[in-house]
DNA sequence: TGTACATCAGTGAACGCGCGTTCACTGATGTAC
DNA sequence: TGTACATCAGTGAACGCGCGTTCACTGATGTAC
């Protein structure tokens, strides 16, 4: 049947969205695509008519999922009091809430020994991905320069994915939670003092 | 042909450390079976004489691995001038060598976030595994009593498996350097000050 | 206004390939007599 | 000591299944006349 004109564009919206939600959830080399189509009401013929190739998919699926986690992140600012705003990135970072949520959450965290072994098109994209939100957060990093401060903000940023990573591998509950509440008030306490 | 008492104990063993090189390279579902038998000039038939599963090799493979890394900070430690081990640890830890080794290098940061995905029984070993080098290690981090050396232990393994993973995923050398600079200074000044 | 044709998102059967697993077989060496 | 048989690590063909991709087809709606 014949399609209303921006049926198309919606259709592989839904396909971006829950790719870069199962590629979170369940990693590897991301949903199969009879799977992913059935679960949006389709058929996975379809599938052809929206990308050339499930890796195309996927590298989408990532960029998505790294501007839904950075918007999340600048709405955690926004909602800072001034000054505060530091300390409430970290504690949404590290909450129990994110920790449970993978397919919503960041890429980086739930990714990052995959992306390692990415092709190098889709680790430069990461790698500029990763750099917009340096470039967005840092200034509530401390710090002399600009440069301190970016420095700071990988550090921090690459320490919590390996908590909340970390976190998530464990299998207890109460070991989990001790995790995220050592590294929140490590991290709070080395960056927010 | 008929092979000598220890022979199938040495075959077994080659397996499972190739497996465990493979699985840290590589990641995922870990080595093709007929790919990794003929690595070791054998064909995939034989396989099932040593292991029930692809399954069981992996999980062997995995324990293997956080061996031979604990056996590597251990050295580490005996290197050390008495009171610089956890220097030394971060250092070795946070090097360019670790970060381009992942196939002899440490399980967290090469598996970290497929490892939360893993079966049950899997992950039960893992945190196993991860308890085992925070009680072989904790004794050197600062902190009044054993649970808060141990809570700081877990921070800054979990922050340079972070760091380590971020560093391998960045494409550019010097940003990797960097990275691991970065993180290398921040957690001596935090917990070697 | 009505009719014939073009369009194209979506369908579902089919194909090809990789890969884990199974199985009947091999053949050098150990053991029983 | 020599001979017949048992053992079992390793072999390689075959099977089954999942899954990415292709392709001929559908059918409701838009367009040309």
């Amino acid at each position: 049947m014949r399609y209303s004109a921006d049926h198309k564009k919606q259709t592989r919206e839904r396909i971006v969205r829950a790719a870069a939600r199962h590629v979170r959830e369940n990693g590897g080399k991301g949903p199969g695509i009879a799977d992913l189509m059935r679960k949006l009401d389709l058929t996975h013929g379809g599938f052809y008519k929206h990308f050339r190739s499930k890796r195309q998919l996927l590298a989408e699926a990532i960029v998505r999922a790294f501007d839904e986690t950075d918007a999340w992140l600048v709405e955690a600012i926004g909602e800072a009091p001034p000054g505060g705003e530091l300390k409430v990135i970290i504690e949404r970072y590290l909450s129990l809430r994110h920790c449970s949520n993978a397919a919503g959450g960041c890429p980086v965290a739930a990714l990052a020994s995959e992306i390692a072994r990415y092709p190098r098109a889709s680790r430069l994209e990461v790698d500029r991905a990763i750099r917009k939100r340096i470039e967005r957060i840092a200034e509530f990093l401390p710090g002399a320069t600009d440069h301190e401060r970016e420095r700071n903000c990988l550090v921090l940023f690459s320490g919590m994915a390996g908590s909340l990573t970390l976190a998530r591998a464990t299998v207890d509950l109460a070991s989990r939670k001790a995790i995220l509440k050592a590294s929140r008030d490590f991290y709070i306490e080395a960056f927010c003092a």
